[in-house]
RNA sequence: UCCUUGAUAGCUCAGCUGGUUAGAGCGAGCGGCUGUUAACCGCUAGGUCGUUGGUUCGAGUCCAACUCAGGGAGCCA
């Protein structure tokens, strides 16, 4: 095939020449006699001006007859501008209309979430959106690409599945012609059966949790990669998680320098997660969530507290702004671009008051729960954050009460108190991103365990199986993709991560 | 399932303790301005205030239930 046109992303190897673009303009500014567009074409952005004088009046009346949306083919000379997206701008000669765009949703203005989820097909063309598909991608593409280069098999495990895997959450229950099937919540025990013929292997799919909730980092449908490795104890497997993290990290940083700009992105703490992960046990973190142990210096319970009065004291200055802003409006003699940009500003000051006043009611209840964690529990979202503000990498916490696991962990053999999982924690609050472990090898133990958790012994004949025959030790871990995207992109919420999210609520589009 | 916050124009919001015909900005339409980067000027159109019921002489405003949405708990990646 034939490329009949040049792409926004070689640009800069274009200055001086004519050029033929096709995309769709992104935003549009107008002056007499002279038309701004930013055109988009999916590898970038780039300014177009338009002039009666390059591009002929016909051009010109094109080119203000497009609206935001519009598609266009467009020929024109590359020119340098130390000002423009990119430092080039295209000077017009010819502008075609090929699809008008009447009354376009999404306006150059701030929207809500539930307006712009509603708009989801469309919200996807906006440049931030754009960034951040862009990064999934990359980290995506360097996932790949970490386990090919270490000996992985992909290999996938099946969506339709006969019972819950692990007992334990709310699961999709579909008809499987004439009988119960549930969306696959996991592919691990599968992933344990494809290892033991393959030796290292990762499963890369979509996986479904039917559980009602409503907060800023659950899916009902995600996407997971789940690496199984015959031979490996639960070091190996720490080692296998931190050199993947970094891995994709170092990718992001390395490919998406434009895209972690455009987002907003301050990328120290993806740098210095380059560093080694800290890793510790259950018992020690629980030390530190309770305050009882500090961290470089800092202590989680007056971290929490000092956040608490820093939220109050930010308040009042909100409210001060606003109020100030306000008065200076009402006092009159204020030019209207002027009023224009002070409302703005006050609208931007009153989103960030409510999420203000969010964390106002939410550190509270988080503070009670690190004071009165009872040590045997498992960590709540609230504990995650706490311990993970602490940290300017992931953290590793492994060693749990065996109680709180699944029932397929290992018990470390030296004190069978403790299974033998681990959590990966991201830093900035985002909490888990990662959760797997040292497998349980003994089959005995396991159907002891089975029973334990009262889960149907029959659903796990297959699974016993690959212990009776040539069990060896091994590990694995599940990564979540989104929440991985979202916390490389310090993203406010999960459902940006991914193009179409389903969750609790939310079916279309 | 529970706790919590909210629902007013296409969008983002105001509407104080219930009181005459419901407000602003943006966007849209029209007109004016050759270089803009959410900051220009003027005019025009646009709302049975989420739904149902109640209190009241009178409800966008108070009460109840419901629906939907935001955040959190539980559960987890």
């Amino acid at each position: 095939m034939s490329i009949t046109h040049t792409y926004i992303q070689e640009l800069s190897q274009k200055i001086g020449e004519t050029v033929t673009l096709k995309g769709w303009v992104s935003n549009k500014r107008e002056g007499k006699g002279i038309v701004f567009i930013v055109l988009r074409d999916g590898t970038g952005f780039c300014q177009c001006v338009v002039t009666a004088e390059t591009a002929s009046n016909q051009g010109l009346e094109s080119a203000q007859n497009t609206r935001l949306e519009t598609s266009v083919i467009v020929n024109g000379l590359i020119k340098t501008d130390e000002k423009q997206i990119g430092g080039i701008e295209v000077e017009v000669q010819q502008i075609e209309i090929i699809g008008d765009s009447v009354d376009y949703p999404i306006a150059k203005k701030e929207h809500g979430v539930e307006f712009l989820m509603d708009q989801r097909h469309l919200w996807l063309r906006s440049t931030r959106q754009w960034a951040i598909m862009r990064i999934r991608n990359t980290i995506v593409f360097s996932i790949h690409n970490y386990f090919q280069k270490e000996g992985f098999v992909q290999m996938d495990a099946p969506i339709f599945t006969g019972n819950a895997c692990e007992g334990t959450s709310t699961l999709f229950e579909t008809d499987f012609y004439g009988s119960a099937a549930y969306l696959s919540q996991s592919g691990q025990l599968y992933g344990e059966a494809m290892a033991m013929a393959m030796g290292k292997i990762y499963t890369f799919g979509p996986t479904f949790r039917a559980e009602k909730s409503k907060t800023r980092r659950h899916l009902s449908e995600f996407w997971m990669i789940e690496p199984e490795m015959a031979f490996y104890d639960i070091f190996q497997n720490m080692d296998a998680i931190e050199g993947m993290l970094q891995h994709v990290i170092k990718d992001v940083l390395a490919n998406c320098k434009h895209e972690l700009d455009t987002i907003g992105r301050d990328i120290s703490v993806l740098e210095s997660s380059l560093g080694s992960f800290p890793r510790m046990t259950y018992d020690e973190a629980v030390r530190i969530i309770k305050g009882e142990q500090d961290v470089n210096g800092q202590n989680s319970i007056k971290l929490l507290e000092a956040e608490l009065k820093a939220a109050e004291s930010r308040l009042s200055e909100i409210d001060a702004e606003i109020a100030d802003r306000e008065d200076q409006i009402n006092a009159g003699g204020m030019k209207k671009g002027q009023i224009n940009f002070f409302t703005a500003k006050i609208n931007e000051l009153k989103q960030e008051k409510s999420d203000v006043e969010e964390d106002l009611r939410n550190i509270p209840q988080w503070l009670n729960s690190a004071r009165n964690f009872e040590y045997g529990n498992d960590f709540g979202g609230s504990d995650e954050t706490v311990l993970t503000k602490l940290f300017d990498r992931p953290v590793m916490v492994y060693d749990w009460p065996h109680e709180v696991k699944a029932f397929y962990l290992k018990r470390n053999p030296e004190d069978m108190r403790f299974a033998r999982g681990v959590d990966v924690l991201a830093p900035e609050g985002y909490g888990e991103i990662v959760g797997g472990g040292e497998r349980e090898t003994n089959v005995d133990s396991l159907i002891e365990k089975i029973h334990e958790h009262q889960l149907p012994m029959s659903e796990f004949e297959w699974y016993l199986d690959l212990r009776r025959f040539g069990s060896v030790p091994h590990s694995g871990f599940g990564l979540g993709l989104e929440r991985v995207v979202t916390w490389i992109c310090k993203l406010k919420h999960v459902r940006e991560s991914i193009p179409f999210p389903r969750m609790y609520g939310r079916l279309t589009p």
